[in-house]
DNA sequence: CATGAATGAGAGTTCATTCAT
DNA sequence: AATGAATGAACTCTCATTCAT
C-alpha cells in the first residue's frame, strides 16, 4: 500500500479532522479557512476543491459526528433486554461518545445556542434522528406502564445538556476549583459516574411508583 | 454641564442595551460594531470612546446580565419559607429571567461550549456566585434530611442546561415541528410549565423517600 | 479655501476619475478595486465606504458620463433653428464629447457588446434618455416632410457606432497604417471632419428628395 | 493509432466550439477554463495540452471566426454582376454571418473598444483583410463614376458598427421595449430587413446623383 | 461629547495554471 | 491522450479600530 503524494482520500480526511478540531475549539466564525488549510498542511484552494465552501465543510463535519454517534447508540441498543436498559444505554452511549469526541458536545451546544444559524439541513436531520431515539424509548416505557407521561424534549435536554456541559466545561471547572476550594465542581468525576448519576436521576423522574 | 453628563449616561446605556440585544440575537462574531452603532443611532467612534473595544463592551454586557440575574434570584429567595421552595424559586427565577432576556442563555451556552475562552474574569466570578446559590440550597436540604446527597454540578447543569436550551432552541423547535409533525418538541409549552416540570423532576431526583 | 487632509468631496471625485479611466482602458472585469485604490492613492476600503460595491461605483461612473453627455447635447440644441440643424448638433455634440472623454465610447461599446451584463438600471435609463433625443428629432423631421420614414434604432447605431469606433480605434488605426501604407484608416481625420462626414451621409439617407 | 488521432482532432474541435460559444456569450473574462472544460465534457488540463493557455485558445477562436467570415464574403462575391451588388453582398454577408454567429460582433466590438489590447496579430491581420474588401469595392465604384469619393474607414464602421450593435443589443432592446413601450427599438426587425436598410442608406450616401 | 473620514489586516472565494500518474 | 489533485496569486468585500476636526 504505497502512500502516494496525491491521495485524495487521505487529503480529504486530513481536512475533515482539522476542521472538526478547529470548529469545536473556536466556533464556526472564529475558525478561518486559512487556519484549517494551514493545520492540514495543504493549499487553501484544495478545501474548495473538495467541499463546496466553508459552510459545506462544516456541514460534513457535523453530519459525520452525528452519524457516528447514532450508529454507536444503535449498536449498543441491540444488546438491551428491557426499556429501562435502553434508556441507560442511550445516556451512557452519548456520554461515552461525547467524552471520546469532545468536538460533538461543543459543536452541538454552540449550534443550539444560536438556533442553528449555520445549521445546514443535513445536520438538522441528523439531530432529529437522534432525538427520535429517545422519544421511542420514552413512548415504549409509557406503554409498558413503566414510565409516566413525560415531556420528551425537556428530558432530552436534561440529559444531553448536562452531559455536554460536563464535557465542555472540564477545563473551566478545574480552574474554578483552584480559585475557590469550597466550590465543588465534580472535578474528579469519571464519565461513567456522571452518566450513571444522570441516568439515576432521570429514572426517578420518570418512574411510576 | 449637567446636561452633557446626563447625555453621556444615556448614550452609554443606549449602547449597552443595543449591544445586549444584538449580541444575543446574532452572537459575538456576527454582530458588528457598526450594527450596534446604527441601532443605537450614534456614531461608531463613540463606542470606542465609552468602551475599550468590542470585547470590552461584550464583557460589560455579560456582567450586567449576570448581576441582574443574581439579584433577581436573591430577591425572590427572600420570600421563601423552606428549602424546597428555595429550590423551586431558584429554578423559576432563572427560567423567568431567561425567557425575559433570551440573550443570557444564549451567551451562557456559547461561553460554556468553548470553556470560556473569551470569558472575562468578572463574568466568570458572576457565574460562580450564581452556582454557589444552588450549592447552598442543596447543602441546606441535605442537612435537613430533605435531600439526599447529590452532585451539585450535575444538578446545576441539568437545570440550567435544559432551561437554557429550551429558550435558545425555540425557533429551531418550531421549525422541526413543521418539518415533521410526529416529533413533539414541546412547541407550545409555556415558560412556567417548563420550569415547573423541571422542578418536579429535580425534586424527585433529590428527595429522600 | 484650505485644502484639508480629509476632504470627502475631493476623495470621492478622485476615486470616480480613476475608476472612469481604468474601466474604460481595461474593462469592468479586468479592472480591480485595488487598481483604482492604488491609482487614487487611497485605501481600498474607502471605495466601499463611498460606494456600495464595485458595480455601484461602475454605475456612478457611467451615469455621470451619460448625464454630462445629455446635458451637452441639450445645451447645444437650444441654439438650433431647424430640425436638420438639430440632427447635425446631435451628431457633433456626441462627437465632441466622445473625443473629449474617450472613456464614454469605450465603455459604451463594451457595455453594448455584452448586452449590458454589468449595466445597472440607472445607467440603462440614461442611455434610453439619450436615444430618445434622436427619436424626437427624426419624428419631427418626418412630420415636417423633411425626412422620410426611418428606422431610428439603426440610424442611432450608424451614428453612435461609427463615431465611437473612430474614437476607440485611433491607436489601432495608426498601427494598421504603419503596417500597410496602402490601407487608408483615416488616420489624420479631425473629429470635426468625421462628424461632418457622418452627418452628410445620414442626411442623404434621410432626405426626401 | 489512427483512432487516437481521430479522437484528438475531435477533442480539439469540441474545445474550440464550446470556447467560441462561451466566450461570445459571456466575454473573455467571465468565461472560465473550467466552464469550457465542463461544457466540452473533457478534463481541464487537456485544454492546456492542446492550447498554450486561455488567451491562446481565445486567439484561435477569433482567427477561425474571421477566416470563416472572410471566406463567406468572398464566396458570395463571386456571383456578383456589378459593383453595387458587390457592396450589397458585402453588407448582407456580414449581416448573415453575424446573425448566425453572434459571437463575432460581440468579440469584435469588445476588441475594438479597447484598441485591441488583447488583439493577437493573427486576428489583427484578419480584420485588415476583411476591411480591404470594402476598400476595393469603394475604389472600384469610384473609378466607375458610380460612387463619389468617400472615407472608407467611416463607411466601414457605419456598416459594421451598426450591424454588430444590432446583433449584440438584441436582448437589451427587447428589455428596453418592455420597460417603455413608446421607444421603438426595432425589436421585430429581421436580419435581412436590417441589412437591406443599411445598404440603402449607404448607397444613398455614396451615389453620384 | 461627538462625528465622518480613513486605514490595515484579513476573510472567503475563484481561477489560470501545473504536477503526477 | 487524458485525468484528478494541487497550487499560488489575486479578487471582492468586511470589519475592528483610529485620526482629525
Amino acid at each position: 500500500m504505497p502512500r502516494q503524494k496525491r491521495d485524495a482520500v487521505l487529503t480529504k480526511s486530513k481536512i475533515l479532522t482539522n476542521a472538526k478540531l478547529l470548529f469545536s475549539k473556536q466556533g464556526y466564525d472564529a475558525t478561518t479557512v486559512d487556519d484549517i488549510a494551514k493545520n492540514s498542511d495543504i493549499n487553501k484552494a484544495l478545501i474548495y476543491y473538495y467541499f463546496k465552501n466553508k459552510s459545506g465543510l462544516y456541514s460534513e463535519v457535523m453530519s459525520g459526528l452525528f452519524e457516528a454517534l447514532y450508529n454507536d447508540v444503535m449498536n449498543a441498543r441491540r444488546e438491551c433486554n428491557n426499556t429501562l436498559e435502553e434508556l441507560e444505554i442511550f445516556i451512557s452511549s452519548y456520554s461515552t461518545y461525547a467524552h471520546k469526541h469532545p468536538y460533538l458536545p461543543s459543536l452541538l451546544l454552540r449550534e443550539l445556542s444560536d438556533s442553528g444559524a449555520h445549521l445546514p439541513e443535513m445536520m438538522f436531520a441528523s439531530m432529529r434522528k437522534f432525538y427520535s431515539l429517545l422519544i421511542d424509548i420514552l413512548k415504549k416505557g409509557e406503554e409498558e406502564k413503566l414510565f409516566k407521561k413525560s415531556i420528551p424534549m425537556v428530558i432530552h435536554f436534561m440529559i444531553v445538556g448536562s452531559l455536554s456541559l460536563m464535557v465542555t466545561t472540564k477545563p473551566l471547572r478545574e480552574k474554578a476549583m483552584i480559585l475557590d476550594e469550597n466550590i465543588d465542581t465534580c472535578n474528579g468525576c469519571s464519565s461513567d459516574e456522571i452518566a450513571k448519576y444522570i441516568f439515576d436521576n432521570i429514572k426517578k423522574s420518570l418512574e411510576v411508583r
